[in-house]
DNA sequence: AACTTATGACTAA
DNA sequence: TAGTCCTAAGTTG
């Protein structure tokens, strides 16, 4: 159930934890066998995101000896991905030794061995991470649980890949393919300032017909944005889901390109999916009611609006849950 | 045991 | 627009 920011966390995870060095392949479930038999022994050279999409990048060992790099002078092109995209309900888990530091959220990170049970983390319960409690080099991975259509691991840590929309190797043209259908990303680094990104992104969504609501979910036009992105970017841009793109102008167009940035970089700062402003979160929180004081219409139908205390409305648009403040938004 | 829900996206008609 | 695929957890009967 992720949005492009989890997928960001999902890749940095992966990356801390196996990129430059060898890994352990095979799928406990058998629907990815071969596929997974081809990466076995095979060297995790980096990882790649765009939008929901991500590619991990593998090399024979021996082959191209650089660290973590995907491109660059010299480097040789990775004819070997695993492309990834986790669909409705996808997901990682991670499990490691004492060197695997959980931060929560499905984010680990790699430390000098510390004293285990020192690290207090709060595992979000789809996206947890094991506890690094048993000492290096004694650590073995736990036997998979459920589907797990895809496992790695090395004498530290593993990831096992359960449920993903799509799980397929492909070539580096492949790759290529799959991106050049996709629209900037606002997640790329320096995508905020891109004035390239937010005009290519502005006049697309200009020249459509189809609702706002539609177009920020089309992927080929901004990539990324998921269902709670689009409910609360625009219920900050104060842009009606309904109103047709051709009769939002460029300009606030462009406005809401720097929003969703700013939205998603929030998020991803945060380790999940938090659109709220904390200063405007409802304090003290509300109990038993999350989500009130962590997104600003997202899942709130009838419940007031945080800023003009207006019913929060929904409907369905593209057979998804739409939600919106009728007064805030025009 | 059956049904519902979930931060997605494709194809067929 | 409806159907399909992928999985697990929660609710309902």
């Amino acid at each position: 159930m992720p949005e492009g920011d989890a997928i960001r966390r999902l890749a940095s995870t992966i990356t801390e934890l196996f990129a430059g060095g060898t890994v352990v392949a095979s799928s406990p479930q058998g629907r990815f066998a071969h596929s997974a038999a081809l990466i076995d022994g095979c060297r995790l050279q980096c990882v790649r995101v765009h939008g929901k999409h991500m590619f991990i990048g593998f090399v024979t060992e021996g082959e191209g000896q650089g660290q973590g790099q995907c491109e660059g002078e010299g480097e040789p092109i990775l004819e070997r991905w695993m492309h990834i995209h986790l669909g409705l309900y996808g997901w990682w888990r991670f499990n490691g030794d004492e060197t695997v530091v959980d931060e929560g959220y499905g984010v680990a990170h790699r430390v000098p061995p510390v004293p285990a049970g020192e690290w207090n983390g709060h595992s979000e319960t789809r996206w947890g991470c094991g506890f690094g409690e048993a000492a290096a080099g004694t650590w073995e991975p736990p036997e998979p649980v459920g589907q797990v259509r895809f496992r790695m691991y090395n004498t530290h840590a593993v990831a096992d890949l359960i449920g993903p929309n799509r799980c397929e190797l492909i070539t580096d043209a492949e790759r290529e393919a799959v991106e050049a259908r996709l629209g900037p990303d606002p997640l790329e680094v320096g995508a905020r300032d891109d004035e390239e990104a937010a005009d290519c992104f502005a006049r697309t969504a200009h020249a459509k017909k189809r609702a706002i609501g539609e177009i920020i979910m089309d992927q080929s036009i901004i990539a990324g944005v998921g269902n709670i992105y689009r409910a609360d970017s625009l219920f900050l841009a104060g842009i009606s889901p309904h109103r047709k793109g051709k009769n939002v102008s460029v300009k606030r167009l462009k406005e809401l390109w720097v929003l969703i940035c700013d939205l998603m970089n929030r998020g991803l700062a945060a380790g999940r999916l938090e659109t709220m402003d904390p200063k405007e979160a409802p304090n003290p929180p509300l109990v038993g009611d999350e989500e009130a004081s962590r997104w600003y219409v997202y899942h709130r139908t009838g419940r007031p609006c945080v800023r003009c205390g207006t019913p929060i409305r929904e409907a369905l648009m593209q057979n998804r849950r739409l939600f919106w403040c009728p007064s805030c938004q025009r």
